[in-house]
DNA sequence: CAGTGAGACGGGCAACC
DNA sequence: ATAACGGTTGCCCGTCTCACTG
């Protein structure tokens, strides 16, 4: 068996650079797994340092709660040092016009300046844009060059054998250069080379005025090249081709670009050496620094977690370009708190150190409060890169690093950029090297040919990497170091305990309103007033009173007025707005037309406020009387669920009829037996008006207040498994198939991209800041998108911030589909308004019962279902139309029930379908009785079973939560309670089972929506059509679908028959379900033409339903929105004048051409059309 | 006439309600 | 025929087409 590794060091180090899951597509171990481990570790404490983001804050929040160990919260950046960026050097000014430049190139034997040799001067001298003078020697390195470096030139060792030493080479090209301007491509390369030899051999060293034709480029060009290298940049000046990586071809395509770039400054007025760098932007001179160094960053206390937020955000929003980059200046103004380290071999510690003279060294080290030094077992692949001796040097380097920094008094760690967590989980880390980069582009270790080792080391093993030091020093920057930076560490709160709400005045400049929640009371009495009269049931008083307190004492009023505004303002604008989730649960939500449901007990109310009735309890009746006339209603009330399912009666005091509503909801579904559950308002808007719903949130709040939530796109299961095949196929491994699903397995949870939650919006009030809860950024770092989103999923602070969830849907699309016409079409219908669209018309209920009501005699021959539900929302599935098929269900309550039925796992199969089939040892359950959503099963065991109600509650939330099945413990207790209260083993059992269920507030909601759509199947098919086709239907199948019953049938068949059908297939039978169906009605498609097809809705005709453009394969949104407006403009003559005029590329053209779409065009418009339209 | 790049399209996949 | 929760937004990628370029 492995052995587990465990820390036995007396005293252990501490571990300060860690990559988690959710650094992008690069380590392969949570956050969890690391802190778990070293705290049994009996590590004090362990920093996270994610690359380019705070993502695993949250889950570093949460695996910590409760361990002994500190988390410490940080972060690796690119630091670009914007100041820095220099076209020219500082150098006495002159007119560029009159200047002598010398452009010169080096090769040398590797980059680094201190460790590596000059091989190959060459330069060419210009005067007024002529070449005067040339340049050109080799140097002996006297050493063997690197096969890289002989690749890359061409240049052989034989061929420097007898070339001149540099103490003779340098001096001669010194006086070249004498009184010239400098100019190279990278010029701080070439010109550091010269100046360290010149200090080596003790010349004098030059200080020439220097210009980078590299940042000339990068600054100037940067819209024209996408690379900046000087053959990229030779082509882009159409500089004659040259022999690259010579020093002497070089040089001279350095001058001739030159010259071309001082053509094009002297253009924008820049004539003087100093007016170049003064020309540059200071607010774009950040996008311009090429390979940013990394940098470190830890939180030090509570005023540096915020800082970090403030520039995590600045840096993925206003200062992203090609990536997050964070600005040196704002790092110095928002340093407090914040302790900077110099990172990895990408910082410019180790940079410097590898390339650089000590002197530079000390200097950039300057900057940081701690240095970081990594085993050499970290530095394979940078040993690799430089060749022969790489390891010796890696470890010089290391040494020298140490060395400077203990000079400068700087502390000194080891630290292991960590990626993964143990030995073994190398190859994990190999898979993600060998995937594909987001975007393009490869990962940067993929070309190394031994991989760095990256897993967390115990101290010894930290230790042992360092034993090349003497034993002292490298327990001091293993241990002792590591452990003094760890006292100057302050514990991290990550997260506030309290719920920023809005603040009660948040409305008053824009709106007037004073009080949110005075508006809230006002308007909810307002309504409940108009709706039953000025002296409501007292039920009803209690409720809405019981209700108001808790949304008042809990500051939930605000999002309460907000989703007032948000459904009113869509109401006017034409959409309905349907509600989701539990928020119809409430009453005040109902006042407010927030929601169409009505959670009261089912009732009658006359509109002229004489009466009122409601299905009440033994104790209701107790507690709030009844009087004569509402006992008459007492047996009729009590034979329904709800309020939609009571027969029409009439007033008895005015004889109005009566209005019917209620659905028994309880309010402790939406917030919670106490009241202080932080509510989630979903609404569903029509997706046509979304982003306008949206917007107006915006609008109402401010742009600084309001943010989209965010989501983190990692690797899931097929992802995952593709990037394992991939690996296997690079590699050429044989591996099994259940060991790449293990591998696979282990892949999972990376991120991988970022993006926007469907609808959440949050709202932060005046009073705090974003900042004080999570970073914001672009979504998938696009910086055009209209949003930006929360750096943290909305789920890691649901406690402290509201979101409205503001999402789409087709329900409130298809009916506004369907009230256009209806509103063209007034005569035709029974009512004006969706609203008033009946709900208990007997006819719409028998389509969830059979087929004869659309006239199909035979439903299972003629349309594949024995129920007419195809195209009905959430009903129309195989499934479900099985279930309707079972329960033939005839009430508004029925199917609401199998609304709740029809969702979740185990709910439906495995369970209730057994109970309702009596096919267990409890005999027949009646359909009535079967728990449908989950506050059937609270009402159940208060009302059937007199269990406490908090208890009921508690049974409630953990059915729907699918713990029964986690949980079993627990579970067990609460069957025992149960068993007391007689409730019978079938109910418990079915409880038992349930993994997910639906609260009856949005089974409600959805059936009301459902119905509407229903009524108009049975009385206006081919508009119940054109809407499904229309607004619904994704997946077209153009030539099934025209060719009648039996193409459809045998396309349904063969797609029914298909083994792990795709997501297409499956649209694709839920389009031709309906299309058989309507085909059997006896309604028609007809063919798509170019004078009469719309864009995508299906227009009815005299003779059927006319074909979109749409739903011809290739032609797509633009295109088809194009060619109506197009002929819009001026009806098409010609097949010649659609080419011309529309963008249906050849393609598309030939298939519509095929299906019949230009049948009345010529090839060329005839004379007395042009005639005619010549006026035009 | 091959190479390139942009735009459109459509499918696959993930997150979420 | 199987087994089945339904439905929405949004991101990424491969492919196709076409205009442009040298």
């Amino acid at each position: 068996a492995k052995v587990e590794r465990m820390d036995r060091a007396k005293e252990k180090r501490i571990e300060f650079h860690i990559h988690t899951k959710m650094s992008p597509m690069d380590a392969v171990t949570s956050a969890e797994d690391y802190l778990k481990t070293a705290e049994k570790w009996g590590h004090k404490a362990i920093a996270f340092t994610d690359h380019n983001g705070l993502y695993a804050f949250p889950d570093i929040y949460k695996a910590s709660k409760g361990l002994k160990i500190k988390p410490i919260y940080g972060v690796e950046m690119e630091l670009v040092d914007d100041d820095a960026f220099k076209i020219t050097s500082d150098a006495p000014d002159f007119n560029l016009r009159d200047a002598t430049y010398v452009a010169f190139d080096i090769e040398s034997t590797g980059l680094s300046v201190t460790n590596d040799k000059i091989i190959e001067i060459g330069a060419v001298k210009m005067v007024q844009g002529v070449v005067t003078d040339r340049f050109q020697t080799f140097v002996n390195p006297n050493r063997k060059l690197s096969q890289f470096v002989t690749d890359l030139t061409g240049i052989k060792d034989e061929q420097l054998v007898d070339a001149p030493q540099i103490e003779e080479a340098l001096p001669k090209f010194l006086e070249f250069i004498k009184g010239t301007v400098l100019v190279a491509h990278n010029a701080h390369f070439d010109v550091d080379h010269i100046k360290q030899n010149a200090y080596n051999l003790g010349l004098e060293i030059p200080n020439n005025p220097v210009i980078d034709t590299l940042n000339l480029a990068r600054y100037f060009y940067c819209n024209d090249l996408k690379r900046f290298n000087l053959d990229a940049v030779a082509k882009f000046f159409k500089v004659d081709t040259f022999n690259h990586h010579r020093a002497d071809e070089d040089a001279k395509a350095t001058s001739e670009i030159f010259m071309l770039m001082l053509l094009d400054l002297y253009k924008l007025g820049i004539e003087t050496y100093k007016g170049i760098n003064a020309y540059l932007s200071k607010n774009e001179k950040y996008k311009h620094a090429a390979f940013p160094p990394h940098i470190n960053i830890l939180v030090q206390n509570q005023v540096g977690y915020k800082n970090l937020f403030i520039l995590v955000s600045e840096a993925l929003t206003t200062y992203y370009y090609q990536g997050p980059r964070l600005l040196r200046r704002l790092l110095d103004e928002y340093r407090e708190g914040l302790l900077i380290g110099s990172g990895c071999y990408e910082g410019e510690v180790f940079e410097t150190a590898l390339n650089k003279s000590n002197d530079q060294l000390l200097e950039v080290m300057e900057y940081y409060d701690y240095i970081e030094v990594q085993p050499p077992q970290a530095y394979t692949h940078v040993a690799e890169d430089i060749g022969e001796n790489g390891k010796e040097i890696v470890k010089a380097t290391i040494l020298k690093i140490i060395n400077a920094a203990k000079s400068l008094n700087k502390l000194v760690i080891a630290t292991g950029d960590v990626h993964y967590l143990n030995k073994e989980d190398k190859i994990y880390r190999d898979i993600y090297i060998n995937a594909p980069l987001i975007g393009g582009g490869i990962h940067k270790l993929l070309r190394a040919k031994e991989r760095p080792e990256q897993h967390l080391l115990t101290t010894d093993e930290m230790l042992k990497a360092f034993s090349f030091l003497s034993p002292d020093l490298a327990y001091e920057i293993v241990v002792t170091n590591t452990n003094k930076l760890n006292d100057k560490i302050e514990p991290v709160k990550a997260f506030p305990d309290e719920l920023y709400s809005l603040d009660d005045d948040a409305f008053k400049d824009l709106l007037g309103v004073n009080s949110i929640n005075e508006e809230v009371t006002r308007l909810v009495n307002e309504n409940l007033r108009a709706q039953y009269g000025p002296n409501p049931h007292p039920l009803i008083l209690k409720r809405v009173e019981k209700e108001l307190n808790s949304i008042i004492s809990n500051h939930f009023a605000p999002i309460y007025y907000i989703s007032y505004l948000l459904v009113k303002k869509s109401l006017e604008d034409g959409y309905l707005v349907g509600s989701r989730g539990s928020v119809g649960s409430s009453l005040v939500a109902t006042l407010l037309k927030i929601t169409e449901v009505n959670p009261l007990p089912p009732h009658y109310y006359c509109e002229n406020h004489d009466f009122t009735a409601l299905k009440l309890t033994q104790n209701e009746i107790l507690e709030f009387g009844q009087s004569r006339e509402q006992m008459k209603f007492e047996e009729v009330l009590n034979s329904v669920e709800s309020g939609y399912d009571l027969p029409d009666r009439k007033c008895p005091i005015c004889k109005a009829p009566l209005k019917k509503d209620g659905h028994s909801i309880p309010f402790e579904t939406f917030l919670g037996f106490k009241g202080d559950k932080i509510p989630d308002i979903d609404l569903n808007f029509s997706g046509d008006y979304q982003a306008t719903a949206h917007e107006y949130v915006r609008e109402l709040l401010g742009e600084d207040f309001t943010f989209r939530a965010g989501t983190i796109g990692t690797v899931a299961e097929r992802t995952a498994f593709g990037y394992v095949k991939g690996f296997i196929e690079a590699n050429e491994y044989e591996i099994r198939g259940a060991q790449k699903d293990r591998l696979a397995k282990k892949l999972e949870g990376v991120r991988r991209s970022t993006g926007q939650h469907p609808g959440g919006i949050v709202v932060v009030p005046k009073s705090h800041s974003i900042y004080d809860v999570t970073p914001v950024q672009y979504p998938a770092d696009d910086t055009s998108s209209t949003w930006k989103t929360t750096h943290f999923d909305y789920h890691s602070f649901e406690d402290n911030l509201l979101k409205l969830d503001i999402l789409g849907h087709d329900d409130p699309t298809m009916i506004k589909f369907l009230m256009d016409y209806v509103h063209e079409h007034p005569e035709d219908f029974p009512f004006s308004r969706a609203q008033d669209i009946p709900l208990d018309d007997p006819k719409v209920y028998k389509l969830f019962q059979g087929t004869e009501v659309i006239g199909i005699k035979n439903g299972k021959a003629q349309i594949n279902s024995e129920v007419a539900s195809y195209g009905i929302p959430e009903l129309g599935t195989q499934f479900v139309r099985e279930m309707l098929q079972d329960t033939k269900p005839n009430s508004f309550a029925g199917l609401v029930k199998i609304s709740g039925l029809s969702h979740g796992t185990d709910v439906w199969l495995n369970n209730a379908i057994d109970l309702v089939k009596g096919t267990t040892e409890h005999g027949a359950i009646p359909f009535d009785d079967l728990i449908g959503c989950r506050d059937d099963i609270m009402v159940v065991l208060i009302e059937d079973y007199k269990m406490e109600p908090l208890q009921a509650f508690e049974i409630m939330e953990f059915v729907r939560r699918g713990r029964p099945s986690t949980q079993k413990a627990k579970w067990f207790e609460y069957v025992e309670i149960m068993k007391k209260h007689n409730v019978p083993q079938w109910y418990i059992e079915s409880a038992g089972k349930i993994k997910y269920m639906f609260p009856k507030a949005h089974a409600t909601a959805y059936i009301i929506m459902a119905m509407r759509i229903a009524w108009f199947k049975v009385y206006k098919p081919e508009l119940f059509y054109s809407a499904f086709f229309s607004k619904r239907a994704v997946q077209f199948d153009y030539e099934v679908m025209m060719a009648g019953v039996n193409a459809i049938r045998n396309k349904l068949n063969q797609l029914q028959e298909t083994y792990n059908r795709t997501a297409k297939e499956n649209d694709l039978i839920v389009t031709l379900g309906s299309a058989l169906e309507m085909l059997q009605r006896g309604y028609k498609f007809l063919p798509v033409d170019i004078h009469k097809s719309e864009a995508k809705d299906f227009v009815i005709e005299k003779d059927g339903l006319r074909m979109p453009f749409v739903t011809v394969d290739g032609l797509g949104e633009i295109v088809v929105f194009d060619i109506v407006n197009r002929r819009e403009e001026v009806p098409f003559t010609s097949l010649n004048d659609v080419r011309e005029r529309t963008r249906i590329n050849k393609t598309s053209f030939d298939r519509l051409e095929k299906y019949g779409a230009f049948k009345d065009l010529s090839e060329e418009k005839n004379i007395i059309n042009d005639g005619l339209f010549a006026f035009l």
